[in-house]
DNA sequence: TTGCTATGTCTTTCATGGATACCATAAGCA
DNA sequence: TGCTTATGGTATCCATGAAAGACATAGCAA
């Protein structure tokens, strides 16, 4: 590896002239500062993050918590999403990204001290159970934190718009003649109750009366659970016109259930009775499928979140802490019929 | 933060003391060793690891490259879960894992000099597209390297074992009395040409003979392009009894056009005809529609390629460059018809 | 015009960041 | 004396920043 000692000595200058040189700085001359760049194109100099880093302590490195009890952090397309566009905003600024985790070395330890360890200059903080006392003891350090998805006192939070979310869906179904709308949910989290409280505004502004059977709470990413709640939708006296789906694999169980009650969404449906479905977040099978669904900007909820961390990094004075709220959209798909025309 | 230096006067010893006795040194007395670790855990001491990098010349850190042109990287839970595996096990081991990129601050450079500007132990190259000129620079390099389902000659290779799953599933059906076969396949890349090769290995050994209109190429995660080409088998005047789908999102483009042709998979069926269907690594479809699938081990797949590069880090000399084929298992659901009763 | 200081530009010296490796030294004991 | 064991001193990894030094030119008084 060459260092700017191989340079300086080439060059028959002192190590700080070439410091200043590569650095940009002003109080060097200009025909020094182009021999010594010439020169240090030419040897392949390469500076040294982990030097430069001991002495400025910044090391232009973020950390990434995700953690994922369940293994259902990454493979979540919503969170590796998420982390491509955090990674994408902190690429073009010249930070790199890091995992945190509760090892310092092969010994388990807070992520706290992980991240002293590692110098890292801030952390977004993702999919994780927010009342994990390692990670609370995190926010309440001084490093730069930035959360997904839920708010810290004193911290900058980025938050998709689920409130907005669900009530655009509810009425896009009113405004395609739906009335009975009915909705599976997830569990009791900050995500849900949002998008509960959204459900609700929307049936309120609509003047809509949804009977409480319509609401069924469920878990994400359950397909049996949300198979069962369909099934029991589906058999009620006067069932529902159009159903909610809380994610992907869920709606997958929820059409099973559809498929063996003889019906399915419009467009796919082979029989005579068919469903209205709406997805939350489910860009894939509103591919596959055409299903209509609400979009999470999740690619910019992660740059969001990398840009924000980043302001606070630099100017831990200018930048208050702030809650973001990233809206999606609506993809619209075959999957809600109309029943106006 | 709190340094050797102020353990050290605290103690009453020096820097030197202080570094041998927390790294386990055994040219220290016994109770200055136990002081010292005393205070350094009262005082809430922590390692620099930039510091000892430094020194060193060892980060303990890894690189992660997981180029991805077209958004499809991370997003595919395979490679999720591969670094999921990788994450796990350079954990235990003490290593971080960072990612790689193309610039070095913010301005673009190659994948080299940035694993060098990091000062890097090691990388793990995957989901790229393998000829472009900046990765083979990268592996020309002197960096420790393993790569994911490629092989670069003098490097360690860890490959799922594509020719064995898809043998394993064409013997699946044929013992299940399936001879009417067909396998709609990826676009032309290493993996594909290794499934093919199992295909045909397996037809051969089992003495079927599958007629050409039932090989049918399309390309991986398009549903629509799927879509069509089951329509085509499903119109074939003598049709497959077993349809071997590429992956998720192109099944659910084929169950489509069943269920538009009137038929779906057993168990879901509410027709009279039925296909059955096989996935290839089509884990999330197996829990969701009880999908028999192969499973790759990509889990294992990351673990692994974590174990050789930290074993190619730490015993340079005695390890070997290999080639290590992961292999995955099947995950039996209902959707293959037993024709045998 | 000479000579001296003031000014400004460029460059070097030196200390520093935290940890480690090597060598030196001291104490203790055979 | 020679050896082991425990500890200290010091250089080093590479880059940075503050401060000091070198040098040249400009300005001004004698």
């Amino acid at each position: 590896m060459v260092s700017m000692k191989d340079i300086a000595k080439r060059c028959g200058v002192s190590v700080a002239t070439v410091s200043k040189a590569l650095n940009g700085q002003k109080d060097i001359g200009q025909e020094t500062r182009k021999r010594i760049c010439a020169v240090a194109q030419e040897m392949g100099y390469m500076a040294n993050s982990v030097a430069r880093a001991l002495k400025t302590n910044r090391s232009y490195n973020l950390g990434m918590l995700f953690v994922d009890e369940r293994r259902s952090g990454l493979g979540h397309e919503y969170f590796s999403t998420i982390l491509e566009g955090f990674k994408a905003e902190a690429e073009a600024h010249g930070f790199d990204i890091t995992f945190i985790n509760s090892h310092v070395g092969n010994q388990p330890d807070s992520y706290t001290k992980h991240c002293r360890y590692r110098g890292l200059d801030g952390i977004v903080v993702a999919c994780v159970d927010f009342n994990d006392p390692r990670i609370l003891d995190l926010a309440a350090s001084d490093i730069p934190l930035v959360t997904i998805d839920h708010i810290f006192e004193g911290h900058t939070a980025i938050l998709s718009d689920n409130i907005n979310g669900v009530d655009t869906l509810v009425r896009y179904a009113y405004n395609k003649g739906h009335r009975k709308i009915a909705f599976i949910h997830g569990e009791n989290t900050a995500v849900t109750r949002g998008r509960l409280t959204g459900f609700h505004q929307a049936c309120q502004n609509l003047g809509l009366e949804i009977p409480p059977e319509y609401i069924i709470p469920s878990v994400y990413h359950d397909p049996d659970l949300c198979e069962e709640a369909t099934r029991k939708l589906l058999q009620l006296p006067d069932p529902p016109t159009c159903i909610l789906f809380p994610d992907d694999f869920s709606f997958i169980g929820g059409h099973n259930a559809m498929l063996e009650a003889g019906c399915s969404i419009p467009r796919l449906s082979v029989f005579n009775r068919e469903i209205s479905a709406l997805g939350y977040d489910c860009i894939n099978l509103a591919r596959m499928m055409h299903l209509t669904t609400y979009t999470q900007n999740a690619y910019a909820i992660g740059r969001t979140a990398a840009d924000r961390l980043i302001r606070l990094i630099e100017h831990p004075d200018e930048t208050q802490t702030e809650q973001v709220l990233v809206s999606g959209g609506l993809l619209e798909g075959t999957s809600v019929r109309d029943l106006n025309v």
